[in-house]
DNA sequence: ATTAGTGCAAACGTTTTGCAACTAG
DNA sequence: CTAGTTGCAAAACGTTTGCACTAAT
């Protein structure tokens, strides 16, 4: 069974009904690496042929994302990431040259919510650590030395 | 020397001109606990009486992300959060029932970037972790026992 | 046949921009 | 004086929503 037949037979499992768009949307989900924007997602869709409306894109990001199939992670300009949630936790190093994201592996951020979050009361659901900076293509183009806090 | 003298010195020297939405702007940022998104400060602004549009808000949170002084953190929904850059170091409970941030103190990131990051070429310029959750009082109203990822 | 899902179009909220008037240096 | 800054208005951007229509079950 394919990756995309599982995550279609787990949608119909959660009382989704199988369209088209969906199968197209998931599809270009899983062949991009399991990451996408809205916006890439809509244009792999436009190349692919298949014809589905931007509210429909983001109707069923929202859908999956709900569903806990999809891991949202909002980004600069409001161009929001969405990963498929395989089971393992990633982080990224996102390239401000050409906006390529690598995944990192491992987490380091487990170990600090023993100490500063739960002292605070607070309830920790969810985390986020992604790196800023150049990928080796991109650092030749922009290194000037300069360095900021992003 | 008051930091709001000290912040308005420290862009006169980089060659901004100081006016009185720039004075407004900045006591505002820094009577905020040196965090705010641009619809506070908008806010906090009329409530001041000090007249300020919002579009010289906006191009004077950018001006000085630009310049280094304030480090712009994206939020979902696009209401970014700006923070002073005060030397120091630091991430966020960002509490999801109210929005409220709480600071945490140290840095777990940086052990990270010795491996997997300078491992692919990639030049790190920065970083951000966040912690999402619920702090002591929204958890007593949304605590229902679910977990995400986020 | 029922109801979830779609496309259209129009709206939303945040953020950006062109332009003419203003003002700090 | 004059270059940087402002306000206005309008637009851009990603995203969401109401509605009638279509299609999956």
């Amino acid at each position: 069974m394919t990756q995309l037949e599982q995550l279609l037979l787990l949608m119909k499992k959660r009382g989704c009904r199988i369209t088209e768009q969906r199968k197209n949307i998931l599809q270009v989900i899983v062949a991009s690496d399991n990451l996408v924007t809205a916006g890439e997602l809509a244009a792999a869709l436009q190349a692919k042929g298949a014809e589905v409306s931007v509210d429909t894109v983001y109707r069923n990001l929202n859908a999956l994302s709900d569903l806990g199939i999809l891991y949202r992670l909002e980004k600069a300009g409001g161009c929001s990431l969405y990963e498929l949630i395989a089971g393992e936790h990633k982080h990224y190093l996102i390239c401000k040259g050409c906006g390529k994201r690598e995944a990192i592996l491992g987490c380091c951020a487990e170990e600090h919510l023993g100490t500063a979050a739960q002292k605070a009361g607070f309830v920790v659901t969810g985390h986020r650590l992604e790196f800023y900076g150049y990928c080796r293509l991109c650092a030749e183009k922009y290194l000037q030395g300069a360095e900021q806090h992003e």
